[in-house]
RNA sequence: GGGUAGGUGGCCGAGUGGAAAUGGCAGCAGACUGUAAAUCUGCCGGCGUAAGCCUACGGAGGUUCGAAUCCUCCCCUGCCCA
C-alpha cells in the first residue's frame, strides 16, 4: 500500500466529515514528499480543568496523527473561555489568573499525556494573540461573515426559533476560533461534529487572509453515561480521566449496552467485528472487555485487571470491597462513642444531609456490617464497622 | 425609545390571595438483573423523634391576618414598531 493511502485510511477512520478530502490528499502528498509534517489543530475550552472520555475521542485521533509523524497543536482556549458563554444566566465567569492558567495547563498536560505524546505536541494559548487583537483587525475578520451564515449554525438557529437569547459575543466565537487557525497556520483542524461550523470558519478566514485552507475533520460525539446526550461535565454524564481505575471501570460497566459499540470504536483499538460478535454472545463479558481496554489506556494493564477484580468482588460476589476508606470522626464532635445512625452518617460525610440519611434508611439502603438498618433511631457504636450506603458507597467509621 | 408577552425548584413547565408549589424529564433508593435495557414501588429543599420551624417562585419595597399570586420601583429575555 502506498504511504499516502495508508495515512488516509488511518486518518479517515471513524470520522464523520472530511472537508475536503482532495485537499487532504494534496497536503499529505506534499508532506510525504517534502518530509514536512502537517500541523494539526485541536482546541479545548479550559473552563473546567477536567478532561473526560468525550475529549479522548479527539485526543486519540491526535495521537494517530502523531504516529504518522505530524505535528499536533493543542490549543487551550483561555481567551475564548474568559469572555465566557452566557448560558447559565447570572454566572459571572471568574477571570483566570496567569497562575491558574498555568496550573490548569499542567493538569491538562497530565491527563492528556496518557494518550498523547505531549513532548512532541505544542501547547498554545489563544489569549496570547486574541488579547492583543486590534479592533480594526477584528472588524476586518467580522466582515468575512454575514449574520445569515452564522445564524445557520445548528444551535443558533434552534435557539433563535425557540425565542431564546443569543448574545452578540456568541456570534464572535466562531470568528475567533477561526482566527486561531490563521495564527497557527493549521493544515487540519479536528473537532466533534457539533464544532463543524466553527471549524469551517477557520477555512473561510484562512482563505480571507490568503492562506491555504485547513482541512476540517469531524468525529462523532461520544454519548454520555445517560445514553442520550453528548458526554459533558455539565450534563453530569461524563467519565473523567482523572479518577481511580475502579471508578472508571465501574462507570463503564454501567453504560447502556447500546453504547458499547460506539465506545469500542471511538475509545479503543478493539477489532470491531469480533467485538460485535462478543456483544451478541455475552454482553456482560463484552462490557468488561471494553472497560478493561479503556481503563488500561489511562492506567496500567494490571491496575485495570485489579479494577475488574474489585468490581466483580462487590457486584458479582456481593462482597464488600477490599479497600474501604476509613473515615475518622473526632471525639470532640460526637462527645460519645455510640450515637444515632442518622447523625453518624452525616458526620461521616456519607450523606449530604440528615434528611437524606433518614430517607435512605427508610428505603433499606443502609447496611452496617452487612445488616440492613431499618430504624432511624438506631444507636450505633461505629468502631470501624463497615457502613454501606446505597449501591456503591462504603466507609469504615471510627471515632478518634 | 414605544407596544406586547414573559422570568417558578437541576431542566422543561402548570399554578393567579391561604400547598414546600400539579405534571414531565433528570436524579436517588428498593425489587428484578449483567451496577445494561425494560418494568414495578418509594423518595426527591433544610433543621427537628414529633408538633413545628426556616429557606424558596428575577430583585427591592409595600398592601393583607395571610402573597409565587395584588400594588410600586428596578433588573433581565423574546416578539412587533421605530
Amino acid at each position: 500500500m502506498k504511504e499516502i493511502e495508508r495515512q488516509l485510511e488511518i486518518i479517515k477512520e471513524n470520522t464523520v466529515d472530511v472537508i475536503e478530502e482532495s485537499e487532504l490528499k494534496r497536503k499529505l502528498e506534499r508532506s510525504i514528499s517534502t518530509g514536512k509534517p502537517l500541523r494539526i489543530k485541536y482546541g479545548i475550552d479550559p473552563t473546567s480543568p477536567e478532561i473526560h472520555l468525550g475529549h479522548m475521542v479527539l485526543i486519540r485521533k491526535l495521537r494517530k496523527f502523531q504516529q504518522l509523524g505530524h505535528k499536533v497543536l493543542f490549543l487551550i482556549g483561555d481567551f475564548t473561555a474568559r469572555i465566557g458563554d452566557p448560558t447559565g444566566r447570572n454566572e459571572t465567569r471568574p477571570i483566570l489568573s496567569k497562575e491558574e492558567i498555568k496550573k490548569n495547563l499542567n493538569t491538562y498536560v497530565d491527563q492528556v499525556s496518557k494518550v498523547l505524546d505531549v513532548d512532541k505536541a505544542e501547547f498554545v494559548f489563544n489569549g496570547n494573540w486574541l488579547s492583543i487583537l486590534s479592533l480594526e483587525e477584528f472588524i476586518k475578520i467580522a466582515s468575512c461573515f454575514t449574520i445569515a451564515q452564522i445564524l445557520e449554525r445548528d444551535d443558533f438557529s434552534a435557539r433563535y426559533k425557540s425565542g431564546k437569547a443569543i448574545y452578540l459575543h456568541e456570534f464572535m466565537y466562531p470568528l475567533l476560533q477561526g482566527y486561531d487557525s490563521v495564527v497557527l497556520e493549521s493544515d487540519i483542524e479536528i473537532g466533534a461534529t457539533e464544532q463543524k461550523f466553527n471549524l469551517l470558519a477557520g477555512r473561510a478566514l484562512q482563505e480571507f487572509f490568503g492562506q491555504e485552507k485547513q482541512v476540517v475533520i469531524t468525529m462523532p460525539i461520544l454519548v454520555g453515561t445517560d445514553g442520550k446526550m453528548k458526554m459533558s461535565k455539565s450534563y453530569k454524564n461524563h467519565i473523567p480521566v482523572s479518577t481511580t481505575p475502579d471508578d472508571m471501570f465501574g462507570k463503564i460497566m454501567s453504560i447502556q449496552d447500546a453504547l458499547m459499540e460506539s465506545y469500542a470504536r471511538l475509545l479503543t483499538d478493539i477489532d470491531i467485528e469480533r467485538f460485535k460478535v462478543l456483544i451478541e454472545q455475552d454482553p456482560r463479558q463484552a462490557k468488561a472487555v471494553l472497560a478493561k481496554e479503556i481503563v488500561s489506556q489511562f492506567f496500567t494493564r494490571q491496575e485495570a485487571e485489579k479494577a475488574e477484580m474489585a468490581f466483580d468482588r462487590v457486584f458479582k460476589q456481593k462482597q464488600i470491597p477490599e479497600n474501604i476508606p476509613l473515615i475518622e470522626i473526632p471525639f470532640s464532635k460526637t462527645k460519645q462513642r455510640k450515637l444515632n445512625i442518622v447523625d453518624l452518617l452525616f458526620l461521616a460525610g456519607l450523606v449530604v444531609s440528615k434528611s437524606e440519611a433518614k430517607r435512605l434508611i427508610q428505603q433499606n439502603a443502609v447496611k452496617v456490617d452487612g445488616r440492613t438498618i431499618t430504624d432511624i433511631n438506631a444507636e450505633i457504636e461505629p468502631d470501624e464497622k463497615v457502613f454501606k450506603v446505597g449501591k456503591r458507597k462504603f466507609g469504615k467509621i471510627k471515632i478518634v
